[in-house]
RNA sequence: GGAGAGGUGACCGAGUGGCCGAAGGUGAACGCUUGGAAAGCGUUUGUACCCUAACCGGGUACCGGGGGUUCGAAUCCCCCCCUCUCCGCCA
């Protein structure tokens, strides 16, 4: 949520960020709820100071007939200060419900445009790989090698969910280690997070759980949804609690489940693992001062970079356009791998994302820091907050089978990646016993 | 899940209807004292929001959370959450 006393004072800059991320928003609406709302308080207030005078009169012994006054004049206020509460009460809900359809505002870097074509290529890494034969898609590769099963997993759990099998079991563990390794590396705390969340945090962080357009599973009279990533429960690992300054920055490096509808979704480019309602991904969590957040955003691409690079996977760099940022994001950047099996010759396809939310995120979820300042007094606000993606284990399994498949069948396993799987390659087809259905 | 005990400021801890934003202590900051330090003495020491040019001043709220009773609630009532102890269950 932004700042509302910013939007109050500087309604042109709001309008002009919600047509250049083409949404919708009435700052108008807003600046209005807003002033009703001082007013609403104001109001409120002095009937309660008239109250607490009122009281206070009260105190010692009084004359039967004044005290009588005095508690008909109490009563009345009482009645008073129920009504201007229940009109605060009601102008507040519309105001924070209009308030939260603003996004963040943007980077003066960001590239405009609504259209993911407006995304600024910043660089390539790596090269493209030439094939001697036809290449596969990972979904003919992994059925062939026995490395993922989507048919019994739709009658298990449904469709879009899979078990992985055999190698890939080892791949995906291994994945985990790797990233998680390099995050220590660079100062991280390892995490592993709780899959479910409560609403307040969802919401603190972006998401709307309840919403019909929803990405996200709610459990059952409970109040909770799992996550659709671990950005929510490491976002929300700070909720309500004031930092002091100088043990900024905090950098949390985190293991999750991720659990996403997708209703809707289908076609060639959600194949296969693409867009699976489960994955597991290991996330890059930081609260930073804002002075830092700028900085650290460049080191979470670094970092993705690196974790890319090692794996020697191909890949380009976007910075993502004021159109498609959505509502928390101050700037993004996604990570795009060579996915040579997509589309009929090979396509881009997203790996990897990371956002600097700025104080978007901490304002809701009351995530602040105090410090002192270069005069010495008191400082404090709102903590910025940065999330990245370092892998995201079913897209990154994608990019490898696909990348390092073989003439012969076999894929390799990416050297840097071979002392955590304990193997170089996936052999090509042997005869291990598949359980076939149908 | 069942039974009991408890949740007060940075911390400990008083407070059972108005004199409580909250005693006392600890810790911290500043000053005095000292050759220096300790001790001692004095002063200060929460957050959010509203009004305001103002982190000057004024006001409102906050004693786990939410409702209620009352002219008035940290104090009384109801619901929920959490912590501790015991029992049960479980990986």
């Amino acid at each position: 949520m932004l700042d509302l006393k910013f939007v109050r004072e500087n309604p042109d800059v709001i309008r002009e960020n919600i047509r250049n991320r083409h949404v919708s928003g009435d700052v108008d609406a807003v600046i209005s709820l807003y002033d009703q709302r001082s007013a609403a308080i104001q109001a409120v207030e002095s009937l309660r100071n008239e109250r607490n005078r009122n009281a206070q009169a009260m105190k010692g012994s009084l004359p039967q007939e004044e005290r009588t006054r005095l508690i008909e004049e109490g009563k009345s206020l009482k009645e008073q200060i129920a009504a201007a509460e229940a009109t605060l009460t009601s102008v507040e809900q519309e105001l924070q419900r209009r308030a939260e359809e603003l996004p963040n505002l943007t980077h003066p870097d960001t590239p405009s445009g609504a259209q993911e074509s407006d995304n600024r290529e910043l660089e390539q890494v790596g090269s493209v790989p030439v094939f001697s034969f036809t290449p596969r898609d990972h979904v003919a590769i992994a059925e062939e090698l026995d490395l993922v099963d989507f048919e019994n997993a739709g009658r298990v759990s449904g469709t879009k969910f899979y078990y992985l099998r055999n190698e890939a079991v080892y791949l995906e563990l291994a994945l985990i280690r790797f990233a998680m390794d390099i995050l220590q590396n660079h100062g991280f705390t390892p995490m592993i997070t709780p899959d479910i969340a409560r609403t307040e945090v969802l919401q603190g962080i972006g998401f709307n759980p309840r919403g019909p357009e929803s990405n996200i599973y709610n459990i059952e009279d409970e109040g909770t949804s799992l996550v659709g990533t671990a950005e929510i429960t490491l976002g929300g690992y700070y909720q309500n609690q004031t930092i002091p300054a100088e043990e900024l920055p905090i950098r949390m490096g985190g293991l999750s489940h991720c659990f996403r509808r997708e209703a809707g979704s289908a076609g060639q480019f959600s194949r296969g693992l693409y867009r699976v309602h489960q994955f597991t991904k290991v996330e890059m969590f930081v609260v930073c001062l804002p002075e830092q957040s700028e900085q650290i955003h460049r080191e979470l691409l670094e970092i993705e970079k690196e974790i890319f690079s090692s794996l020697e996977i191909p890949f380009r760099v976007l910075d993502i356009c004021s159109g498609d940022l959505g509502g928390p994001a101050f700037r993004k950047y996604d990570l795009e791998a060579w996915m040579p099996g997509r589309g009929t010759a090979g396509e881009w396809g997203e790996i990897t994302s990371t956002s600097n939310c700025t104080d978007f995120q901490s304002r809701r979820l009351n995530i602040r820091y105090s410090g002192t300042g270069a005069d010495g007094k008191k400082e404090r606000g709102y903590a910025h907050l940065l999330n990245g993606t370092a892998v995201a284990v079913s897209r990154a399994i994608i990019a490898i089978l696909e990348n390092f498949q073989q003439a012969d069948g076999s894929v390799l396993i990416p050297p840097a990646l071979q002392g955590y799987t304990g193997f170089e390659r996936i052999p090509a087809k042997r005869d291990a016993g598949k359980a076939k259905t149908g």
